[in-house]
DNA sequence: CGGGAGCTTGAGGGAAGTCAACCGGGGTGG
DNA sequence: CCACCCCGGTTGACTTCCCTCAAGCTCCCG
């Protein structure tokens, strides 16, 4: 658990969402002082059941978390990746339902922000409401990058790929993270690509023995990131983001 | 080539884009002025070059178009289809560069929309900006669908499922369409759905011998929807799409 | 009338799925 | 405190769905 100003500081830092520009110094207290307590989930709960109503999106604090839809039969796919500083169910922002479900992938804290709120003071803040926007056009981008892998691409370099993205997302703005926690089972893995469990685990096998990633334990390593990004035939471009001139866009326009 | 009259006339009717009901009357006008000329598109032709810097978004008037990811081995995936009233690039309604390309599926007619103007409007007008959020949501809850089709269907259901969702978004307001134009090659049918043409063309001509859909010309019917949606495990449900209480976004609340 | 684009079908191959078994480790309950 | 159990990882054998390559077709358009 959070106290509210360890919160604060938190939406404050260099997250995703704040990074994308739009943000002026108020609109983020603004944001802050919306936040409910934090809320802490074990590995495989569920933030926001599948298809069910939700009042809140749910700003994600530590761990990772998923969006995910279910096939009839029971197979599972995940449409989307949250790592801390992600907003798990942007969705909510604008649609009282969701037709996905939100889960953790590992222990995690999320602190909720009411819709009502949000909306409120987006109204009010060009600067929050760019910023929703921003995040929604980049997971766009994001899940655009996985139909690809998904429709196009190899397990192998799907694999691959899925690795070089989170290890620019982790970088944050420095270079992408060579070695980082990967606290994911390959059944979740397998889920974002749309892949079994046991293929997930033989191409897991198959990266490893060409020397491109280490395993160890809960961390991976990328010997060589260029090896990989290559082999994955990934380009991060679709992650870079600064925003397009948010002039305009800045409440401090209108302070 | 339609004139400034008819392009308003266009905008100011039931599209996508402004059945999202964030628009104000005043809101669409404001939008109008801003349209430049419509432009005519061959079938197959780059409304956006892939990858490459554009400094306007495009509402499509009329015809079929896509946005599209290439591999290195120039395998083509199609990542959103848009129809008549959708925008075929809302990712540069805030970024400079695309990541994907846009290009016609049919002979079409878009008009182009500049961005920095866009984005003043927006900054103005919060159920502008509103909008073209909602719409970047909805875009992603397609997209969601396609991925789960892409990573966890056959190519059975993905053809069912695919002729269902473009029954009801040309539905528009109400029930799915039960008989439409279909102008779509089998080829890009596949480029959707990660599929190769010759594969494509063997699940239709299942569907077809099923008597799931009827094809005629460039013409679709389907005898059964119930039947259809039932054998693509089709939900409709990301599709419905009102707003979560547009209040305070209108820009009413302004005038 | 010729040519190309799109549709159709067949035969064979390969990537990934399915089913099944075994192993190691950490959590838990007796 | 130890034994058990369950979860996750690993590997093998077999199957299946979809891809590849190839050929022939129709229809439109020049």
């Amino acid at each position: 658990m959070m106290d509210n100003s360890s919160r604060v500081e938190f939406m404050l830092a260099a997250t995703p969402f704040s990074r994308s520009g739009f943000l002026a110094a108020e609109d983020k207290l603004a944001l802050a002082e919306l936040a409910g307590e934090a809320r802490a989930f074990k590995a495989g709960a569920d933030v926001v059941a599948e298809g069910v109503d939700t009042d809140r999106v749910y700003l994600l604090i530590d761990g990772w978390a998923c969006r995910y839809k279910t096939s009839r039969d029971g197979a599972r796919q995940i449409i989307g990746l949250a790592l801390p500083g992600d907003i798990c169910n942007l969705d909510s922002f604008m649609r009282p339902r969701v037709n996905f479900g939100v889960t953790t992938l590992t222990r995690a804290t999320a602190v909720g922000l009411q819709r009502d709120r949000v909306q409120a003071l987006a109204a009010e803040r060009p600067g929050i409401a760019g910023a929703f926007t921003w995040c929604t056009i980049q997971e766009n981008e994001i899940l655009g990058e996985w139909a690809l892998s998904l429709g196009r691409h190899s397990a192998y370099k799907r694999v691959a790929r899925l690795i070089c993205e989170v290890a620019v997302r982790l970088g944050g703005e420095h270079a992408a993270a060579a070695s980082f926690e990967w606290p994911v089972t390959q059944q979740q893995i397998g889920d974002m690509l749309g892949l079994t469990a046991v293929h997930t685990n033989r191409t897991l096998r198959d990266l490893r023995s060409e020397g491109l990633i280490v395993i160890d334990g809960r961390q991976v390593r990328i010997p060589d990131m260029t090896e990989l990004r290559s082999a994955g035939e990934f380009d991060g471009a679709y992650l870079d983001a600064g925003p397009a001139s948010p002039r305009g866009w800045s409440s401090s326009a209108f302070g």
